[in-house]
RNA sequence: GGAGGGGUGCCCGAGUGGUUAAAGGGGACGGACUGUAAAUCCGUUGGUGAACGCCUACGUUGGUUCAAAUCCAACCCCCUCCA
């Protein structure tokens, strides 16, 4: 089909699109005037991670085109689960826990969106507001008919985890009945006449515009985006410190910047379409880039990328000290830093113990054999000597620069 | 409630009395090659220690034994079928 509205065809060309539950008629929706349309974030952490930056982008390009992006932040549901192809049962948070991570991930989206009260400003919502006060056989009487237990166990979220013979309990298999009621809620409370997800929530935002159909017997629509995995088939998102988060006091700008220049080749393009906000041309002209050339464009992507989420001030001194660190093999002033008090240092530290407190090494252990497969290295000489003490004459400029690998370096700083 | 199956390291998974910090694979990390890429090849992959070692670890607790992930008991959790 053509598309008309200005959403749905950047959704599109973008890389956006994986599943849509009535594609014309919500392209009719959206070239007749402002559509609200909600996106729902689990609070189960106190940061999102690139992960979610699918759906952050998606909302920022909603917000793009004239229509009203709408976070819903999961403060009811997450006392419960999604168990959408997970392999476990999740935790259940306590509602200090869920207070906190809602407040994180307010912080995350908020760059990306602007916030008010105008026709096509963002707003957050969370579900604890009406999900908290439900009464259990108000809920039953009034939602139950509508759901049909065959029709659930047969979506692909569910029979994989029964499939797995992993076991669901009630009150995971709960959760899609209330993600449903939610998007109903948002429905009549905002007018919210889109939800979309990732394409785990398919069967989930599937049966929320069933509900709303049936019961208030107005149609709202579903959006899917298809999962990102890289070109070689790994989860995006995982980095050599666990998950590249959004929070800056979690993985600095510098490190979230290196996430994207670290994107492998055929993956630049697509990236650069998702989650920056570069021009359509500009990318097709980037991403055709051969060979070493392709750098620029990974480049680009990073800076882009960081500017979202960090700023375009800590994006560029990212770009510098990148620039700095990997193509002089200098010790850039803004690479991640620790301090050390200047007695330890007088009193000399083994090798291995710094890279421990520097955040390179998670044990002496495992220092030791960094150090041992020739990884470490102190001011860009490789250490050979596992039992190397460094000491107040192995300053340079009054800071040590450690690297583990090529890639990761931190400078250490003496204070007090 | 009954019958059967199962819970092993980051994950999957082998192991059914000692030679097991536990095969193999995945992932991850490091090295080589490069372009801070991919693919490939090599190495590493519980903690502590310079080291013989010591400590911790196979759902939990207790027991048998010179010796237990492996045998026994109780308990917890998961799965399948029956009620």
């Amino acid at each position: 089909m053509t598309t008309k509205s200005g959403f749905l065809a950047e959704a599109h060309a973008r890389g956006f699109v994986f599943q849509c539950t009535d594609e014309a008629e919500l392209d009719a929706a959206l070239s007749a005037g402002t559509v609200a349309g909600y996106i729902g974030f689990d609070p189960t952490g106190d940061s999102l991670h690139v992960g979610h930056m699918v759906q952050i982008m998606l909302l920022r390009l909603l917000q793009k085109h004239g229509h009203k992006p709408v976070a819903l932040l999961g403060g009811g549901t997450a006392k419960i689960g999604d168990p959408s192809f997970r392999e476990e049962a999740r935790q259940l948070l306590t509602d200090a826990q869920i207070a906190e991570n809602i407040a994180g991930i307010r912080r995350n989206i908020a760059p990306f969106l602007r916030f008010g009260d105008g026709p096509s400003d963002a707003i957050m919502a969370n579900n604890a507001d009406w999900l908290d006060k439900l009464g259990y056989i108000e809920l039953l009487r009034e939602i139950g008919p509508h759901f049909s237990i065959s029709r659930m166990l047969s979506f692909d979220s569910v029979k994989s985890r029964l499939d797995r013979e992993q076991g669901l309990t009630f009150l995971e298999f709960n959760y899609s009945i209330l993600q449903s009621y939610d998007f109903r809620e948002l429905s009549r409370r905002l007018g919210v006449a889109l939800q979309m997800g990732g394409s785990d929530q398919w069967g989930n935002i599937v049966s929320g515009v069933d509900l709303v159909r049936r019961t208030d017997g107005r149609q709202v629509f579903g959006l899917t985006a298809p999962l990102i995995t890289t070109a070689s088939g790994a989860k995006m998102g995982k980095t050599a410190k666990g998950a590249v988060w959004l929070t800056a006091e979690r993985l600095s700008p510098f490190d979230y910047w290196q996430f994207w220049r670290n994107t492998e080749d055929a993956d630049v393009g697509r990236f650069l379409r998702l989650f920056t906000d570069v021009p359509l041309e500009e990318i097709a002209r980037l991403e055709v880039l051969g060979g070493a050339e392709i750098n620029e464009a990974k480049k680009r992507l990073a800076t882009e990328a960081t500017t979202l989420a960090h700023g375009a001030e800590a994006a560029a001194a990212s770009a510098e000290t990148a620039r700095l660190a990997f193509e002089e093999g200098a010790a850039a002033e803004n690479l991640p830093s620790v301090t050390l008090p200047e007695a330890e240092l007088a009193a000399g530290v083994p090798a291995f113990a710094l890279f421990v407190s520097a955040g390179l090494a998670a044990s002496n252990g495992e220092a030791r054999r960094l150090i041992r497969g020739g990884g470490a290295r102190l001011n860009d000489v490789a250490i050979s000597d596992e039992g190397l003490v460094i000491s107040a004459a192995d300053l340079r400029d009054g800071a040590l620069k450690l690297s583990a690998g090529r890639k990761q370096h931190r400078l250490v700083r003496v204070g007090d």
